[in-house]
DNA sequence: TAGATTGTTAATCGATTAACAATC
DNA sequence: TAGATTGTTAATCGATTAACAATC
């Protein structure tokens, strides 16, 4: 793990993707590749590709290319993906356990363990998804300085995100994967945080399908 | 709706964040704002503010700024909002239901009318959520002959998503929205396809984690 | 060695920010 | 009118692409 200085957004949200293709390519008995072939598979340029790798060191050789193997293990490092870092999930209703899949569920290691889910609707209370405890969400505070998660996913509503994202950042969280709309960045700057805006998403889809009526 | 040539993936993708300022600004009574003010809330510059509103039209009024209704008026024409193209959803499990609440069960219009749902699970067939009905997977050709709905929401896994594009894509809908890591864009080049990757935005949250780790 | 392909520097392209004349 | 703020052009910044020397 080499140079790695102000690396841009841009370039992390494409590591993800990489690590994905390397994957599929190393179980599918792929050893070696260029960064030409890689970039005709992903849709990138080769160019990118080495600029890209070359954020983090040079996993390539010149002449042959990249081993598959080891430049997935280097991805998989820089990524943490096998760290498991603790982490709790705040809201256990359809998208929670939906997304409690996504680290838990899949098979495949996203970098969290996920440690508890936590709802106020006593139905959930004390059920278990994936082998994962529901419990109340009046408990946040305590399982907190018991358990120091690392990271918290919000998958709850805007309206009751404020307070709880006050006990949690109390608690030392930093790091969040937020689901709703509450701007927590601005309320917290030294916080990092992760926005999933499903709706923005949809409303894009929503601009494409308007312009493309207009137009014709 | 003036001139509209060309406008960049990055403009367009803060029109829906727009929408949102603007929806909150008017619900809350505000009807008057500057670039300079809403950029101070955003946190964006007023020159972006004034380039992106510029794509679509002079909406604003010299020495005054912007009528907020009206404006959010315009951002709902341009997106389409109120226009509730006519889609199915395929998956009605956790992912499904969840974000089915961001299509009907929010009150706030997103654009769409989910018509139906569809899965292959026995047990959800025939049920309904928000007043949509689960249906058979098996009768997704034949709804959508029938329906003509404009976009399709993917909520499956990656592994059975092939075959339901080429049927889908088959009975003419072109709009998907797609949580799968299936590149529908690389198979069908004019198809419009929105992605989330929940995994790719998780692991860059988890990179974070990692980098900061290691640095002190 | 010759061929291939990297790592890296330079050139291009696009997006953001700054400046300012137009004008309400 | 004077003050404010837009619309728009020009300058800057950053990201992507191209080129090529280094080297396996």
């Amino acid at each position: 793990m080499a140079k790695r200085e102000n690396i841009s957004m841009s370039v992390i949200r494409r590591l993800p993707r990489y690590y994905r293709f390397l994957n599929e390519l190393s179980s599918s008995g792929v050893t070696r590749i260029s960064s030409g072939e890689l970039a005709k598979r992903m849709g990138l340029t080769a160019s990118q590709i080495r600029q890209d790798l070359n954020c983090f060191g040079g996993f390539g050789q010149q002449g042959y290319g990249y081993d598959v193997p080891k430049l997935f293990g280097e991805i998989s490092t820089i990524l943490g993906v096998n760290e498991g870092y603790p982490a709790v999930m705040i809201g256990a209703g359809n998208l929670g356990r939906a997304v409690s899949i996504y680290i838990s569920g899949s098979g495949k290691p996203r970098g969290f363990r996920l440690l508890a889910m936590f709802d106020i609707n006593p139905k959930l209370i004390g059920t278990c998804y994936n082998g994962v405890p529901v419990l109340d969400a009046g408990d946040i505070e305590e399982f907190c300085k018991e358990n120091s998660p690392k990271a918290v996913f919000l998958c709850i509503p805007s309206e009751g995100t404020k307070h709880i994202i006050e006990t949690l950042y109390n608690c030392g969280v930093r790091y969040f994967w937020n689901f709703s709309h509450y701007d927590i960045a601005m309320n917290y700057p030294d916080a990092i945080v992760e926005n999933v805006h499903l709706s923005d998403s949809l409303m894009t889809l929503c601009y494409h399908i308007t312009d493309n009526e207009n137009v014709q």
